[in-house]
DNA sequence: CTGAAAGCGCTAACAG
DNA sequence: CTGTTAGCGCTTTCAG
C-alpha cells in the first residue's frame, strides 16, 4: 500500500506557464483558440508537473462521465462456463478505450442485485449503459428502460409490450441455424434433429425458428429441449435416440450442448458423422477444436458483437450531445451474420 | 436512447425538508448526529425527490471515489480461453459490491496500452488496484507502483528487485503440484512426467517446484517445457513419449495442456488411466469435466481468489483512513489451499 | 485570442 | 444538535 501523493491541478500547472486557468483548460481539451507560442509552454508545463485532469471535478460541471457501464444478468453458470463474457468484454474495452471512455463493470448475482444496479444507473454515474439481458422474464431491462439511461442490448432483448423497439447488438442466429441444417440436408441426412437452448431466451428461440424454416414441421420427435449445458445435451441425446432410432443428424444449439450429444452418441456406440452428424453453435474455443470428433459448429463473432455495442452506444451518446433527435437515424440495431466451420462432426 | 433528466440536488432536498444543506448531508451519509424528528423528515423528501448523490461532487472534496480498478493484462489467448478470468471477476465483484464500491475494469492488449493504464491509475481515479500479473518480464506492475496507488495482485508477481513484497493472493501452485505427483506416487506409478506452464509465469514455475519436491531431480528427460495451450500440451506429449516410452504418469500444468496430451495419447494407442495417468490443474469446467476421459485435477478456488483481492485491498483502504501505518498489520498476502479432484483420468 | 469570475453539488470545519 | 461558510478542481460565459 504506497502512499497517496496529491496531484497538480490547473492552477499549478497556468502558475507554471504564465497563462490563466482558463487557457490551460482549453489546451489540455484539445487546444482550440490559443495561439502557438502560448499552447506550447502550457503543454510543455503540463509534461514537466505530470499534470492529469481531476475526472470528478471536471465531471461536475460538464455533466459527463466518458464512462459506460456494463451490465451482466448472470444467474446462469453458462456465463462463466464458456469465454462468451470475456470476448464481449475484450471489444466493448476495445471500442470504449478507443474513445477514452472507461468501463464499469456491474455483475449481478439475481434480484436482490437489480434495485442496486437500477439505482446506480439513475444515480448518473455513466453515461450509458451496456446490458446483457438473458431472459425473457428478466425485470432488468424494465428497470433500466426506467432509469432513463441510453441503453444498448446484447441480443436482443424480448421487448414484448409495445413499447418502440429498444437498440441491440445480435448474431444472426436464425440465418446461422438455417445455414447449419442445410449443411447438414446438403450433406444427405433426412433425420436431422434439433436439441434446443433454453426457451427463455431469445437466440434459443431464433435458432429453433432457424432449424424449422428449412425443416417444416417435420417430425416433431426430432425436436427436443434443452438448456444449452453439456448435461443438458446428453440428457436430450439419450431421449432423441430413444425416441427416434434413426435420427441420422442433430443441430444441437450451442457446442456445450454438442458435447454432451457426442459422448452419449459414443457411449450408444454411433459413430459421428458416419451414423450421426453433429453441428454445434458458438465455436467457442477450446470445447468446440478439442471434441471428438472436433466439432463442425457455427461461429459468431463474439468480440465484434461487443465492439459494435460499445460503437453503437458511444455514437448515440455523441448524437445527443450535437442535440439529435432521441431516435437518431445514425444509430440502429445490428444484426452480424454467422459462419458456418467445417471440422469433422459433419 | 431515453433523454436524461436532471436529478434533484441536496439543495433541493433541504428546501422540500426545510433544514440546512448540511443536515441532509449528515442523514445521507449515516446519519450521526441529527435527532429523530428532523432525520425522518430528510429521509422523506429524499424518497420523495427519489435523491441520488452526485458522486463527482463527493469526490471532488472528499477525494475518495469508493471505486476500485481491476487491471487486466492479457496478451494471452489464455486468458480468454477458460473461464479463470470470468470467476476471478465474479468474486471481485461480490466483494467490491457488498462494500459499495464500483469496478472499473481496464483490459489491456500490450505494451501500447500499459501508458495508458498507468496514467489512469496516477490520475487518482480510483482509491485502489487489483492486477493481474501475468509474466515475470511484465513492465506494468513497476508502472502501477510508481503510480502510487495501493494495490493488490493476483498471482504472485516475480518482484525480483529488493523491494518490500507487494500484497498478493495465489494459490497453493507448489502444495498442489505436490499431492498431484504424490497421487501419482501413490498411485504406483515410477515414470512420471511433468509437462510444465509457460515459465515466465510464477504458476508454472510454483507447479514445477512441487513437482520436484517429491520427484527430486529424477530423469530431467521427464519435465518438457511448454505454454498452457492444447496444442502446446500435444506437441510436449509427443516429445514426451518419444523421449521416455516407458512414461507411465503424466502431470500437466494445466487442464488445457493434459487435454492436447490426452489427445496424444490416444492417437497412440495408449490407455488413460491403465498405460497413461493424467493429472491436470485448476479444475476448469467443462473441460475436465467433459474431458475422455474426465480429468483428475488440481482445483484452486478462483472466485475466492478475487473475494480475497478485493477484502486485502479494501481492508488496507480502511485501514489508511484511519491513519493507520502504510504497511498495516492487518493485512498480507493470502495463499489459498488447493483441492485434488478426483475422476477417472488417474 | 486570453483572462476574470461564476458556479457545478457536495462535505467539513466552525459557530451558534 | 443544526446552520453558515468555504472551498474541492474544473469548465464556461463574458469582457477585454
Amino acid at each position: 500500500m504506497t502512499e497517496a501523493v496529491s496531484r497538480p491541478t490547473l492552477e499549478a500547472v497556468a502558475a507554471r506557464a504564465g497563462v490563466s486557468r482558463a487557457t490551460v483548460s482549453r489546451v489540455v481539451n484539445g487546444g482550440d483558440g490559443v495561439r502557438e507560442p502560448l499552447a506550447e509552454r502550457v503543454r510543455q508545463a503540463v509534461e514537466e508537473l505530470g499534470y492529469v485532469p481531476n475526472q470528478a471535478a471536471r465531471s461536475l460541471v460538464t455533466k459527463r462521465h466518458d464512462a459506460v457501464a456494463v451490465v451482466i444478468a448472470e444467474p446462469e453458470a453458462r456465463v462463466f462456463a464458456d469465454p462468451f463474457f470475456a470476448l464481449q468484454l475484450r471489444g466493448i474495452s476495445k471500442e470504449l478505450t478507443a474513445h477514452d471512455n472507461q468501463l464499469v463493470l456491474l455483475l449481478t448475482e439475481g434480484r436482490a442485485d437489480h434495485a442496486r444496479v437500477a439505482r446506480y444507473l439513475a444515480g448518473g454515474h455513466v453515461d450509458g449503459a451496456l446490458v446483457f439481458s438473458l431472459h425473457l422474464d428478466d425485470p432488468l431491462p424494465g428497470l433500466i428502460r426506467n432509469a432513463g439511461v441510453p441503453t444498448v442490448f446484447g441480443g436482443r432483448p424480448d421487448w414484448s409490450d409495445g413499447t418502440p423497439g429498444p437498440l441491440y447488438v445480435d448474431s444472426d442466429n436464425r440465418g446461422g441455424a438455417r445455414e447449419a441444417v442445410r449443411h447438414l440436408v446438403d450433406l444427405g441426412r433426412t433425420r436431422i434433429a434439433h436439441i434446443t437452448g433454453a426457451l427463455d431466451q431469445t437466440s434459443a428461440v431464433d435458432r429453433l425458428d432457424g432449424y424449422r424454416d428449412v425443416m417444416g414441421e417435420a417430425d416433431p420427435r426430432l425436436v427436443v429441449e434443452s438448456d444449452f449445458t453439456p448435461g443438458g445435451g446428453e440428457r436430450a441425446m439419450r431421449e432423441l435416440l430413444d425416441r427416434c432410432p434413426d435420427v441420422d443428424a442433430v443441430f444441437a444449439a450451442n457446442d456445450l450442448t454438442a458435447l454432451g450429444a457426442l459422448r452419449v452418441l459414443r457411449e450408444r456406440g454411433r459413430r459421428v458423422p458416419e451414423d450421426v452428424a453433429v453441428i454445434g453453435f458458438d465455436d467457442v474455443l477450446p470445447v468446440a477444436e478439442e471434441a471428438d470428433p472436433p466439432l463442425t459448429t457455427v461461429r459468431q463473432d463474439i468480440e465484434e458483437m461487443g465492439r459494435l455495442m460499445a460503437r453503437l452506444l458511444l455514437r448515440g451518446l455523441a448524437g445527443r450531445a450535437r442535440g439529435a433527435a432521441p431516435a437518431d437515424a445514425a444509430v440502429s440495431s445490428v444484426v452480424l451474420p454467422t459462419t458456418l466451420i467445417r471440422r469433422a462432426s459433419a
